[in-house]
Parts: C-alpha cells; structure tokens; sequence
DNA sequence: TGCAGTGTTGCTTC
DNA sequence: CGAAGCAACACTGC
C-alpha cells in the first residue's frame, strides 16, 4: 500500500480536484469493500452528498461530505485513487471497466477498478484495487472518528514530537522496525520508509525497541521526519502498481537506499545489505552499518 | 508446480 | 495488558 507520503499525496490531489464537486452515482464489482452498511444503503446515502474536502488521518483518506457525513477510504497493501473518466460494461456476465486514453475508451486497461464514483461535472473518481482490500466507510463525523482504525491511532508521523516519540517508542518491547510500523504508537510509517529510515539512523530492525538510547531516538526522530518529507515532495513511492491520483507514478522509489535491495552493496560502507525477519515482514539492512 | 513473499491492520489467541 | 499469528486477495518469482 501507500504509504504517508503515497497517501497525503493523493488526498491533497483529490482535495484540489473534486472539492465542490457533488456525487452523483456510485459502481462496484466488489461489494466487500462497503464495511458501514449494504451496497443499496450506501448508494442511496452516499448519492446527492457533495464533497466539501478531502485530507488524510494516517493513511485513511477522509472525504468531508456536506450533511456532516464523511466517506473515509483506507487504500490497504494495492488501493490508490485516481480521478478520471472510465467506462463500465458487462460482458458475458463479467464487468469490464475502460479507460479514456485521449477520448476512447480502451479495454483491459483498468482491470483492478472495483469501485467508482461519479461526480456532477462528467468527471469520476475510481478505487483500483488488485488485492481488493481496500475499504470504505459512510457514516457521520462521530461514526467515522469512532472506528478503530482512526481511535486507536497514534499521533501522525508528521506531527509527533520528539519527546512524544520517545515515551512511545520506549513503552514497547518488540523490534523497533515493528514499533514504527505500528499504527497505533505513530500514523504513517509503513514497511518501506521504516527500512528506509532504520537505514539512515543506523539502528538494526530487530533491536528491542526499549533498548535504542536517547541519542538513537534523536536520529530515528530526524530521519522519519526528513525520509517522509522528501518522500511527499517526490510524490511518493513507486512500488508495484502504486500511482498517484493523476495515474502518475512517484519517484521516490528510485531514491530509497535499502528497501528490497538484498544482496546489493550499502551505499554507505558497500556490505552487502541483508533480509531479516520482524513479525511476518522483511526487514532489510546493512549488518554493519546497523548493529544488533 | 507449489509456495513464499508483497504496500496494511483488525481480530483472535496465548 | 502486550505480543504474535492470521486473515482478507491476486499476482510474481524462485
């Protein structure tokens, strides 16, 4: 999935595209991606509501509707969301959804959309999802704010103190490369950008989170925020099918130092990095520039 | 061919 | 309570 930096870029996409914009129908070939209520119910909630803006809570996208309801979209391991145009027919029983490329529509482009939603000025905004364990929630503030997913978050990536992320990285015992992925000690981090920043502090993945000393803290602090704030610049990462919400990849990607390169030289000393495991996640890193 | 591995996280189990 | 393992699903690569 999207990470932060994959996640706030997409949202502040949308927010610039579709704000104002009202919903006016709404397809799916998937129906397990609504977890608020059935498809019907949705629908014709969801229908008629306008979109006021569109922002993240760590890496949920959230839609201000008008009537105080919101659509909060989490985009899972291969969601991304893109705005657009696409045609959707069903052909010997199975849906088939096109693309417009330069005013046609053009088949088997887009065979991982399973949900879009029409807007009021032709446009439309589509779900692609190869895994399909992207989900959406309609409910008010209060309901949406009250899902586990957005209550038992931590603070954001982006936000946090350093004395905030301390106390909450000393509090844990597990591996420190699990402690930032966890949603619910800091928002944001994922798999990529915790070996990435792991990377640049010099901290090995597995050390026990209780033991990394103030001083380690202080760099782990300085290089989440600096790796995720040069990552949103760059538009975010390319992994697999990931684009932003324009169908553009992002190019960080092509600057990350460790992630998914077992086996090369590390850019800083030349040891060949190594693969480790932390929970069921790899870990990637150099052995001897990040000590256990 | 089969199986481990892939961007996430809530739930179950211990 | 915390930690670990699993599930949701489709596809790739060894």
């Amino acid at each position: 999935m999207p990470e932060l930096p994959e996640v706030h870029t997409i949202a502040k996409e949308l927010n610039k595209k579709v704000s104002g914009r009202a919903i006016t129908d709404y397809w799916s070939d998937w129906p397990k991606s609504i977890k608020s209520s059935n498809t019907t119910k949705f629908k014709k909630e969801l229908i008629g509501l306008r979109i006021k803006s569109v922002d993240r809570i760590g890496k949920n996208i959230v839609f201000h509707l008008s009537r105080e309801k919101v659509l909060l979209i989490h985009q899972k391991m291969t969601g991304h969301l893109m705005v657009g145009r696409w045609s959707v027919k069903k052909r010997s029983n199975k849906w088939v959804v096109e693309s417009e490329i330069r005013g046609v529509f053009q088949e088997r482009v887009n065979q991982y959309i399973h949900n879009i939603f029409y807007l009021d000025n032709e446009g439309m905004i589509a779900l692609s999802d190869m895994r399909k364990f992207g989900k959406l929630y309609l409910g008010s503030k209060k309901e949406v704010l009250g899902l586990p997913e957005i209550k038992n978050l931590g603070p954001d990536a982006l936000n946090i103190t350093q004395e905030e992320f301390n106390k909450r990285i000393a509090k844990k015992k597990k591996a420190i490369k699990l402690t930032l992925m966890d949603p619910s000690v800091v928002a944001g981090i994922g798999n990529i950008y915790a070996d990435e920043i792991l990377w640049s502090a010099r901290v090995h993945p597995l050390r026990s989170s209780n033991s990394i000393s103030n001083k380690e803290l202080r760099k782990v602090f300085k290089y989440t925020k600096e790796i995720l704030d040069k990552a949103i610049k760059l538009r975010g990462s390319s992994v697999g099918d990931y684009r932003d919400a324009s169908g553009e990849k992002g190019s960080y990607s092509d600057h990350m130092l460790v992630y998914r390169l077992t086996g090369s030289p590390c850019k800083r000393c030349a040891t060949p990095i190594e693969r480790a495991k932390a929970g069921q996640r790899s870990a990637h890193f150099c052995p001897r520039c990040q000590e256990l």
